[in-house]
DNA sequence: ATGAGTGCAAAGTGTTTGCACATAA
DNA sequence: TTATGTGCAAACACTTTGCACTCAT
């Protein structure tokens, strides 16, 4: 973890980018909560918690650069609300997503599953594809044990 | 396309909603630009220019019926503004799209690419598909011609 | 006749921006 | 030292809502 955080740093540095106290606690979080699809507020939040003074505006900042230095993406499942998604070390695709219309749960999956269909669009529509967003919607494992998916 | 138009009414009627005029006008918009993936505004735009009258309100409450309804996916490009996209008569997944990060076009894609990933997501990850977003982002065939994808 | 639907304006969201001050380099 | 970054509040853009009025059924 410390190992993501001095890459994450020296990407802002090597973009010319300072080193502030705000911009490293606000990665800290994201790195903290990896998985969770936290909102810009959700960030915010809990950014606050190690560092009271800050500014929403400056997480808003500081999460726009990370998503330009490709350290995260910013995500849209539908409600009006973007989400921050760290990106694995070295991956070039954005991870899938599976949303549980039952239960709102957000599954990740990490190997990409589009190579062939890539191959597809890249023949026959001659499309350069550079990068992809893949969401399934539909009920989680859960939810089929527990109810067959009737709405919660 | 008026068999169309009588289908909507049809779900309309058949989920015990009014067929007002502003209703029809804004499906008979929706239609006429099939492929456009408006925003409520331009559909309020080009609602207005036939009835003159509607508010805005109207339209996006026609606009959330018609999603409820599945007549139409309200769709998300990455820019704050929700698209509304007609689905295809019969049509049980949502279609695909190619975004050129160079000239914004969008392209539609009807046939569903996605069984055998579907069947993937199923086996391996025990969740049960009901829909999908995939949206491809890269360059597309005119912008390959004019630049080769330098930014315009 | 009457409840669903409408237009308007006002209120809500989430997000961005202008500005004076603070600070990493 | 000085451009970059920050916090705050005000501005924004899109969307939703409350209300009195209208109209499809």
């Amino acid at each position: 973890m410390e190992k993501r955080i001095e890459r994450i740093k020296e990407a802002l540095h090597d973009a010319r980018y300072k080193l502030t106290p705000q911009r490293e606690v606000t990665v800290r979080v994201l790195l903290e909560n990896e998985s969770s699809h936290l909102s810009a507020e959700d960030v915010f939040m809990k950014v606050k918690d190690k560092y009271p003074e800050i500014g929403l505006a400056t997480v808003y900042r500081t999460l726009e650069l990370l998503n330009e230095l490709n350290v995260l993406d910013k995500v849209n499942f539908g409600d009006g609300v973007a989400r921050y998604d760290l990106r694995k070390e070295g991956a070039k695709h954005f991870h899938h997503h599976l949303i549980c219309t039952n239960c709102g749960s957000v599954e990740e999956i990490e190997e990409d599953l589009l190579p062939e269909v890539e191959k597809i669009i890249a023949k026959d529509f001659n499309f350069i594809v550079v990068d992809h967003r893949l969401t399934f919607h539909g009920i989680c494992r859960n939810c089929q044990e527990k109810d067959g998916g009737t709405n919660a």
